[in-house]
DNA sequence: ATGTCGCATGGTA
DNA sequence: TTACCATGCGACA
């Protein structure tokens, strides 16, 4: 009786061509037929169906024309018995309003299944019937009524119900029970065991030959010949649909097709409603579906059907195909332009919570692609799920990480299951046919694994793949092998961008929704496949204005890499430059590796680069350049800019106040208060301004002219990092950029000199001779020299302490202070107050203790004669004495001396406060300042107070 | 110094 | 809050 022959409504028979009945002269309305009009049915089948209620009780059943399904294996059901069945349902009800007949126009009636516990006949050739049945493990099917009853029997159903319904079925079926539905859901993929042919081991013969597994969207003009739904019709399906598809109908061209074996029941999709002996009820929210049938994929209708692709498991495999309704290709449903329609591919999936499958992880293979992979076998692809290649996938590390649903057993029971981290080898094949092999293990996680491929290195290299590509895994049927697609960014499906870049919070397509809304549209969503593309040349401006993207983190990483490269251009120095402190905060500090940092409780902000000085009057000021006209106004050192500051936005120039036409950028706040204008005049001169740029932004030659030119400015300058530079480009030739990369901390500014910002990286720069004069050398051997005095007194103190402890050999002793563990060398000659910190503090108080043999190293340095200026001092500090470090020291303190006296010309700094020191300390820290612009071992309160006196000058 | 392995951490949905 | 997962990182070879 599903088998619904279209005729004329002018037959006498019933509609119903299973009924054999003739209806009546005043017959009933039962679904509506694609030319608009409604099946005629006798008073039986019709009975009650013909009034208005009725009627609009069954809307979405009748006014939707369902995409044709055909049932891939030969399974032939007895659809006699179902028919006495029915006809005995019939006695009571009516069929239609059972809700028993298909609504598709089953030419062949293919799929016509009895439930192995009640006998009930169920149709399990399209979506909507899947909901309705479960497979059995044995073979056969049991409905979903009988299911209830059994509800802890793993569901053979690994493919939920692609498509919801909003229907009559859906309210039959509420009544079940979400947990029960859980435990339905959680039973929903076939246990691994079941479905060996993934690894070849069990043909394929081996399976149930009686269940229906590959269920394949065939294209209408199979179901229905050479007819073709008629555009109203596909309108009303899609009315009806509506709010219940968004995806659906995501079409694209032939070449585009993407498969998609599944939506949520949040997507709403449909495509074919089979009102098919519906006893039980499925629970209103229809993401708690367990059930599916197999969700046909869209598959290629080209190379002469060679390629199928289903949405099925393993176990459903298909037996090889035979006979017209079952051999051939997998038809995707055409729409009424006869262009290909196109999913997104979900696979199996539960489409319960947690136990879903991430959109981004449901696989889009262009049939293109699949043809790719579908190599020359007549075998039938199952897009098993996509990932991206994260920078680690792609990385030399040689593991991808998998999604945990696709590697776990369930639901997503795409790989073995494995039970040891070692795991197992995995056998994939790629587009070419080439095998490689993977170990496919996991490591445990919090609690949870994290599943990788292990290996995979040499086959991204083959693919020449990298960040941002995508790997589909699908598996080849009936071989059940495993296979590896790929897919390059720049070549990224449609659904891609609608999945990555056109997802709304909920993950869906937002113009899935507006398409289903207007099926008009689908001409050009099918456009929309390759405007899509265009877009995303466009770097999908949407996608940066959707504030929660589809996207994961993955996501927005590789994005990062990919746009934003450019954006991203600059140096670590000039993101240090942006890095501004957070308003009112103060700084904990915190030594890493023997540096300071500054520690802020909220994360620096981003501002805009300024250069932070000093006025005349001693008082911490910035200068920010006007991004309209360029000049280069003060500022409290305080004022956090933005990245874009204008003059308009300076609310701390009174003089300048505002400027009527100049208010271009300027915000309503600012305008409310004193404002600048880029009329008034520059207060910085040229060459002013030149010295105040850091190195990076200032011509070097430049730089020593206007040295020449101002003793003042040069000596401002020449003790900062202006002259470590120059130092080490005076060394010969200038260096490229990169080589004057240093590692500067992490709180580094323009004029920042510290010994931490003025070496270079490790492994960089010049290496300097023993009797090098330059400042970085001279700061090196300063603090070497320091670090041997301290250590000295160190030593001497620790002999004290021991002599202590032999006094008093009981008594626990308590931990040093930090402020002694953490003193940096300079800080000795200063005062053990507790606030020492510095960007160069070590920890040779530890390190450097004697008692640690292990820390003695050879001082045979590769570059002898030659200082290595990326060396430590603390390090430098542990050089045996035996070695030749003797002669090092030396020089060390000649070129201390000779620098202590080209430096003893200088006149203390106002900002020292080192009062009470012994004078030789006063001049240490008085000399560290000259040549590192940091006062070492002061609190960086203090520190970046005297830094900005070191940087002052009379601007 | 480099690569690998195993796990931990933290960002994100 | 929790789970996932991208990536960092220490230990080790």
């Amino acid at each position: 009786m599903a088998t619904v022959v279209p005729s004329s409504s002018s037959s006498k028979a019933c509609y119903n061509s299973d009924c054999k009945e003739l209806k009546s002269d005043r017959p009933k309305k039962g679904w509506r037929l694609r030319t608009g009009e409604f099946a005629e049915l006798c008073d039986r089948c019709g009975m009650e169906v013909g009034s208005p209620t009725s009627a609009s009780s069954f809307s979405i059943l009748n006014k939707t024309p369902k995409r044709g399904f055909k049932v891939k294996n030969n399974l032939q059901n007895d659809i006699s018995i179902f028919r006495k069945k029915v006809d005995n349902v019939i006695s009571h009800n009516s069929a239609f309003e059972e809700g028993r007949f298909c609504e598709i126009f089953h030419l062949n009636a293919s799929g016509w299944r009895t439930c192995e516990t009640c006998g009930k006949g169920i149709h399990c050739g399209c979506i909507v019937s899947s909901t309705a049945f479960m497979l059995l493990d044995p073979g056969g099917i049991e409905c979903i009524a009988c299911a209830r009853k059994n509800i802890i029997l793993p569901s053979n159903l690994p493919w939920p119900p692609s498509f919801s319904i909003q229907s009559r079925l859906t309210e039959r079926l509420r009544d079940l029970s979400g947990k029960n539905w859980s435990q339905l859901a959680g039973s929903g993929p076939v246990p691994w065991k079941q479905a060996p042919s993934l690894f070849n081991t069990a043909s394929s013969s081996d399976r149930h030959s009686d269940v229906p597994s590959v269920v394949e969207i065939s294209s209408v003009e199979h179901i229905y010949g050479n007819e073709r739904l008629p555009a109203s019709s596909l309108e009303k399906k899609n009315d009806d649909l509506s709010g219940i598809s968004p995806n659906w109908n995501v079409k694209l061209g032939a070449r585009e097709m993407i498969f998609m074996n599944g939506m949520r029941n949040d997507e709403k999709s449909s495509s074919c409603l089979n009102m098919c002996q519906q006893q039980s009820s499925l629970k209103e929210d229809s993401s708690t579906q367990p059930f599916g049938l197999t969700v046909p994929y869209a598959s290629s209708n080209e190379r002469n059907g060679q390629i199928g692709v289903t949405g099925n498991h393993p176990q459903q495999t298909p037996p090889p195909p035979h006979g017209k309704q079952f051999s051939g290709p997998v038809h995707i449903a055409l729409d009424s332009s006869g262009e290909t329609q196109v999913r997104n591919g979900r696979p199996r999936a539960d489409a319960r919570g947690r136990n879903q499958l991430l959109p981004r992880y449901w696989p889009r293979c262009t049939d293109q692609e699949l043809q790719q992979i579908s190599l020359d076998s007549n075998s039938v692809i199952t897009p098993l799920f996509q990932k991206t290649l994260s920078a680690s996938d792609a990385g030399r590390i040689g593991r991808l990480v998998l999604p945990k649903k696709c590697a776990e057993v369930r639901p997503e029971a795409y790989f073995p299951p494995i039970s040891q981290p070692e795991g197992l080898p995995l056998k994939i094949l790629d587009a070419k046919g080439k095998e490689w092999i993977f170990q496919f293990r996991f490591w445990p996680n919090n609690n949870s694994r994290m599943y990788v491929l292990e290996g995979v290195t040499p086959c991204i290299q083959s693919m020449q793949l990298q960040a941002g590509d995508t790997v589909t895994f699908s598996r080849l049927e009936p071989e059940g092998r495993l296979v590896m697609g790929f897919r390059k960014a720049s070549s990224a499906t449609p659904s891609d961008q609608d999945n990555e870049t056109n997802k709304t919070g909920n993950g869906y397509s937002t113009h899935g929704e507006v398409e289903l809304a207007d099926p008009s549209s689908w001409s050009k969503v099918d456009k929309s496949g390759y405007i899509a593309k265009e877009a995303l040349g466009n770097k999908s401006s949407i996608s940066r204005k959707r504030k929660s993207s589809a996207l994961g983190s993955k996501s927005k990483r590789l994005r990062i890499e990919n746009e934003d490269l450019i954006e991203l251009n600059i140096t670590w120095e000039e993101a240090q430059g942006l890095l501004r402190p957070p308003p009112n905060l103060v700084p904990s500090i915190v030594v890493i590796e023997g540096f300071e940092f500054e520690e802020y409780e909220d994360a620096p902000v981003l501002g805009k680069p300024t250069i932070f000085t000093t006025d005349d009057v001693g008082e911490k000021i910035q200068w920010a350049q006007c991004e309209d006209c360029q000049k280069w106004r003060k500022l409290p050192a305080s004022a956090l800019l933005p990245s874009r500051w204008t003059c308009s936005d300076n609310p701390w120039d009174p003089e300048r106040k505002i400027d009527q036409h100049s208010q271009m950028n300027t915000n309503a706040f600012t305008q409310a208060i004193h404002i600048g204008s880029c009329s008034a005049a520059q207060e910085l001169t040229a060459e002013q301004l030149e010295d105040l740029l850091p190195p990076c932004n200032s011509v070097v030659s430049k730089k020593m002219k206007s040295a020449k030119q101002d003793p003042d400015n040069v000596e401002a300058l020449e003790g900062l990092d202006t002259l470590a530079n120059l130092a080490i480009l005076g060394e010969g030739e200038a260096l490229p950029a990169s080589a004057q990369a240093t590692t500067k901390h992490p709180r580094h500014r323009p004029g920042c000199s510290c010994i931490v910002c003025i070496q270079p990286p490790s492994g960089k720069g010049p290496k300097h001779k023993q009797t090098c004069t330059c400042n970085v050398c001279l700061t090196v051997k300063r603090r070497f020299r320091t670090l041997m005095l301290r250590r000295e007194k160190k030593q001497s103190e620790r002999e004290a302490e021991t002599t202590r402890k032999k006094q008093q050999p009981q008594l626990p002793q308590p931990p040093p202070p930090m402020s002694e563990i953490l003193l940096d060398d300079d800080s000795l000659p200063c005062s053990n107050t507790g606030d020492s910190s510095s960007p160069n503090q070590n920890r040779e108080g530890n390190e450097g203790s004697d008692d640690d043999p292990n820390r003695i190293k050879s001082s045979a340095s590769p570059f002898k004669g030659q200082i290595d200026l990326n060396i430590q001092p603390e390090r430098e500090e542990e050089l045996s004495p035996s070695s030749d470090s003797g002669s090092m020291i030396k020089l060390l303190h000649d070129a201390t001396e000779r620098y202590l006296r080209q430096q003893s010309m200088s006149n203390s700094f106002p900002g020292d406060t080192s009062g009470g020191q012994s004078q030789k300390v006063g001049e240490e820290a008085r000399e560290e300042k000259l040549c590192n612009g940091v006062v070492l071992g002061n609190s960086n309160h203090s520190a970046d107070k005297e830094h900005a006196q070191t940087l002052s000058m009379k601007v």
